[in-house]
DNA sequence: CACTTCTTGCGTCATAATTG
DNA sequence: CAATTATGACGCAAGAAGTG
């Protein structure tokens, strides 16, 4: 497919996860797209990324009254989704939770991911740098600390005459230039450390999902022992 | 093998959240 | 409360995987 092929192809599909979301009135995911890896799209796209926990709140909350409301319309869907999660708050919540929670690690383990091997996770205490932050993992969950922002600008930064000292129009106006150059330069990396700290909280979550899995297994299993020992066999 | 579809990651914008 | 930072949303591109 050409370029233009491909975004015509990405805007179609868009619109049409869109407009599958618009219809998904009570917040759920439809089978084909939950079971399917093409949930990872939509994650990407946004249009129906991971639920915040605000989200699920509104989401559970709504999904009583749902049913008889119609279409949620753009601005409240916008809304909902514009609530913001703070991966950093959510994933301090979830080690002050659970006493002794481990700590997930950083990019070494991102190549894991390929195959999410998510028991190799649950391996004795390590620990990882990444640049905000330390992880360490101690068998359990995962648990993210993360140290004071070092806004280390990245190098080329020059930094500009105090505005004072600007006279002509030409003067304003490369400053404006500037300062709109350093700050996207900054939110750029703000956006790189963002989506880092997302993978992350994922992978956090899905270590957690796969420690309490073992759990009930273990928890099913203890209860049919139980069962087999206390219930008389009635022959 | 050409074409299609999916996945992943990036840059930017808008705005919520945090900080001083 | 203004300034700064964090993050959802969006559009785009590149590469991988699937298909005829």
């Amino acid at each position: 497919m050409s370029k233009c092929g491909r975004k015509k192809y990405i805007k179609t599909n868009l619109r049409q996860m869109t407009m599958e979301i618009d219809s998904q009135q009570d917040g759920s995911i439809p089978d084909s797209v939950a079971e399917s890896e093409s949930a990872h799209m939509q994650m990407q796209t946004g249009q129906n990324s991971i639920p915040t926990l605000a989200q699920v709140a509104t989401i559970a909350e709504t999904d009583e009254s749902a049913e008889s409301e119609s279409v949620i319309d753009f601005h409240k869907r916008r809304e909902i989704l514009s609530r913001r999660p703070s991966y950093r708050k959510i994933l301090n919540e979830l080690s002050s939770d659970v006493p002794g929670v481990p700590k997930i690690e950083e990019e070494k383990s991102e190549e894991e991911g390929t195959s999410p091997n998510i028991a190799a996770m649950a391996v004795p205490t390590s620990i990882y740098q990444t640049s905000t932050g330390q992880y360490t993992t101690t068998g359990d969950m995962p648990t993210y600390q993360i140290r004071a922002p070092t806004t280390a600008l990245p190098q080329g930064v020059v930094m500009a005459a105090s505005p004072g000292s600007l006279h002509s129009p030409q003067q304003l106006a490369e400053e404006a230039t500037r300062k709109r150059e350093l700050r996207l330069m900054k939110n750029r990396e703000a956006a790189k450390e963002c989506r880092r700290r997302k993978k992350e909280y994922v992978k956090c979550l899905e270590s957690r999902v796969a420690v309490l899995e073992v759990q009930n297994k273990k928890l099913i299993e203890e209860l049919e022992t139980l069962k087999d020992i206390y219930s008389p066999k009635t022959d």
